[in-house]
Parts: C-alpha cells; structure tokens; sequence
DNA sequence: CAGTGGTCTAGACCACGGG
DNA sequence: CCGTGGTCTAGACCACTGC
C-alpha cells in the first residue's frame, strides 16, 4: 500500500540522483569540480565501486566530464529527462505543463510489409496491427503517429478507448515494458492526411521521427513514424567518447509508389 | 614480447570489440543469446568485472540487452559508429564512401552574442571567430555551417585554408580534442545565403543540428549550427531505460510579449 | 611530487527468470 | 529450484594532471 517498492532504488542512483541536484541547484558550476571519487565515497559511507557506477550515470547524460589526473568537471545543467519520458508522448506533455490528449484516427489488421516484417522481425504470413494517431498538446494538434504493432501487442492495443491519452502506460499496466528504441530523425512532407489532421497545407515540411522499440528481452514491440509539426519540439542528444548513441545515416533517392 | 605503444588499449575493450564482431558475423542471432558473464570470464581469463564493463558498451550502443535472471540477448547489428565519424563531417562522409569538401564562405571576429555567450562560456567583452563553411559530399553541396570558436581556437582555425576538408582532424593534430558535444535537432527554413549556396529555393525546409562541443576539460570548443539538405542525411539515435541520451524539447510558439 | 580517475581482481549477497 | 545478471565491497596498481 505504502510507497515501498518491491525492489528498493539502488544506491548508486540514489548518490546520483543527490548529485544531479546539487549540480542543478548550482553548487558546483557549471565549470566547477565534483570532490573526488575518495571523498564521496567517505561521506555517502559506500565503496569507490558505487561512487564511479553513481558518475557514470551523470557522465552519459552529458552532467560531468571525467579523466585521469584531474577532478570531474560540472558540463552544464543538462536537459535530461527519463527514458519513460522520451518513450512516451502524454508523459512528456505533462512534464512540460501541457495537456496531451490522443485520438485514434484509424486501426485495422493488415498483413506485414516487408519493413514492417525486419523491424518487427515478423514472419511473412504475420499479421500487424495499424493505428493511425493524432497527438495534441492542450487542444493543439502536435504530431501524427503512425504505428504497426505485432500480432500479441495490437491484441491488447485494439481494445483500448479511441481517446486514450497514453498508450504507453496502459501498456505498463499490462506488463508490457519498453526497454530499448531506436530513432531516426529526418524531415517527411505533409501527405494529405497529415495536413488534414495537423492543419498544415499538403506538401508542408514535418519533422519525422521513426521509432523502433522492444521489450527487455529484446523482442519488437512497436514500429512508428511520427511527424511532428514544425515548430512544436525538437530533439536533444548527448554523446561524448564515452558513448555515442547518435550516427548519421546517408539517405540515397529513394523511389516511391505514386499514392 | 610487450612492444605495447605508451597507453595500451584496455582489455575491456578488446574483448567489447570482439564480442562486437562475433555479433555482426551473426554467430548468435539476432534474438540469440549470449553467453553467460561467467563462461565469458573464463573464456577471456579476467575477472566478471571486466567481462561486465565491456559488455557495458555493447549494451549502451544498443547490441544486447540485459537483464536479471536471463543469458544477454543480442538486439540487432546496429549502425554504430565512432565518436569521432559523427563529430566530423569528413570522416562520416569518407566512412559512407563519399568524398568531403569544405569550403570558408566568410570569416571574421565578432563580439560575442548573447547566446554564444552561454554557449561557450565567456565574458561578455569576449570576441569570437565566426566561420560559414559550406560542405559538400562528392561535389554536390549538403550542408551549411556556420561556427562560433572562442577566442584561443579562432586564433587557430582562422589560419586554416579555405578549402580545409577536415577541420577536425586538423585541431586533432594541434592537440585540440573534442570529448562531448549536445546536439539540437529541427528544422529550419532556408535563409538568402543558405538558398544560395545549397542550391535551394529561400523559405526550403532544412534539417538543422545545433552542435555545443567540449574539451575533455569541459571548455567549449565551439557553437555550431548546421543546416542540412533535405534527402542528405539523418540521425539515428539509439537509448535505453540504462542510458537515455536523447530528449524532446519544448518549443513555445514565439508570442509577442505585451511588456 | 601528490592526488586523481581508469583499470582490474576476487570475492559476496541478492533479485529475478524460467524450467 | 538453479543459473543468471545487478549490486556492492576492499583492496591493488597504473596513467595522467598539475603544482
């Protein structure tokens, strides 16, 4: 009933979620350096072991830099924010103070295309689950997503409201957790379904963002093509040396089917 | 016989890159399992501890998954690329098979602007040098940019040749490293000089990175914002509930504020 | 030179998954 | 239940930075 969770938050993200305060509170930097890697194994009473797993976590995200020889330096107060809030779109809304409401503006069964089929990793004679959505942001459309689920998951999908807010969590509540996506991220042109729905002229440059996520053990769980309007979000990554999550990926012509 | 070069490449990332390779030769899926932590401990003659870090990397570009109770499962060969093929335009595009150019459009120092101020943290009496480049891939042009080095690093680039293909690679040997850098993706449209020379009709959508690096100290190297020809290029990120490298941002529509 | 972070070891216990 | 990965410890040595 109490907030005490099944498995208690281990310690090194509690240390690094008290040192990602700190630094955003200004205690330090930007510029500034962290105590040693000894000292705040000292005073949060661990081993050196949890210290470094606790900056590890605040070097990927962009917070501190780290090298031999000197203290970590405080990069900047960086705006991170959860993979939840990445993976969903009503999570995301309400952490900037916006209103998301979704509508599904088509959803019916179709068999697997062959991009749907490697990125799904589906057989040919599989089914997908369609769902065509709109996406607004305190009454405003956003963003429209078009998303293929596989056979298992648009069981569950298909039943949900047409004006769900989030699928995400819902699916959460069913024990469907996402654990890893990929994105690509370039510019679509208003098709006339997207201008219809977002309230841009056809032809009208988007911002596409094209998603594929799965589960922690690795199976497929979605495939989406969202296209935001302009102006509306943008997107920001952190890599350094330590990690590099983002490449560019060279675009040849592609030929497409007159529609 | 340890005709080893000064700092020898750590054994954790050894064993990452082989295990990398076992993994895009398909010798265990995709959907495949790898094995166990302690087999590969064996295997290689180290400690868990080492297996586990360079597993870490695996995991964090987006190879395998992990969990508790369950073998690692390999997730895809995905598109990974170095840090520095996607700090430098030049590299990328040689890594593609293309050939870059580069070319100084204009060049000059400035005071600097309020918001390459914060960006590269300096004193509001502080110049820098402002570089457009424009950049192309086999001779057709791709991308304009346009740069913001603080003072020390203007003093260097500025001596450059207009037609410097990699400007990267010639800090590098100057002893000028990049460790980090925030990327901003959106979209842009088209402006005179960009319609110009990239060969596009002013107003033209364009994908545009805002680019902040750093020095492995956490000094900023330079404020870049670049903008993108449709069809040339685009971004794929990959995260994860482990790292999370990417967010969205809000943008506020600009509303003229009434004093 | 002293202090720092990077690498590595050899243990330990626990939470979770799946048979 | 067993095998797995997740967490944590207490050391060790080394490479590097900066005084």
């Amino acid at each position: 009933m109490r907030g005490d969770p099944v498995t208690r938050e281990p310690r090194y993200r509690q240390i690094a979620e008290e040192l990602r305060h700190a630094i955003t509170e200004h205690a330090y930097g930007p510029g500034g350096k962290l105590p040693s890697e000894g000292a705040l194994a000292e005073r949060y009473e661990v081993s050196r072991g949890t210290i470094r797993q606790a900056l590890m976590l605040l070097r990927h995200d962009g917070l501190v830099t780290s090298r031999r020889g000197t203290r970590r330096v405080v990069l900047d107060d960086a705006p991170v924010q959860e993979f939840a809030q990445m993976q969903s779109f009503a999570r995301w809304a309400r952490s900037i103070g916006e209103t998301p409401e979704g509508r599904v503006i088509r959803q019916g069964w179709h068999s697997a295309d062959p991009d749907e089929r490697r990125q799904l990793r589906i057989d040919a004679d599989a089914r997908v689950l369609r769902v065509v959505r709109l996406r607004l942001l305190s009454g405003r459309p956003a963003m429209l997503e078009r998303t293929a689920y596989p056979e298992a998951l648009g069981a569950i999908v298909e039943t949900l409201p047409a004006d769900t807010v989030s699928v995400t969590e819902f699916l959460e509540q069913a024990g469907v957790f996402v654990a890893d996506a990929e994105h690509t991220i370039d510019l679509a042109r208003a098709d006339p379904q997207d201008a219809a729905l977002l309230g841009c002229a056809v032809e009208d440059p988007l911002l596409r963002e094209r998603r594929r996520s799965t589960d922690p053990a690795g199976v497929p769980l979605e495939w989406s093509e969202d296209r935001y309007l302009p102006g509306s979000v943008a997107f920001v990554v952190h890599n350094s040396l330590a990690s590099t999550p983002m490449t560019r990926q060279h675009m040849v012509p592609v030929v497409r089917d007159s529609g």
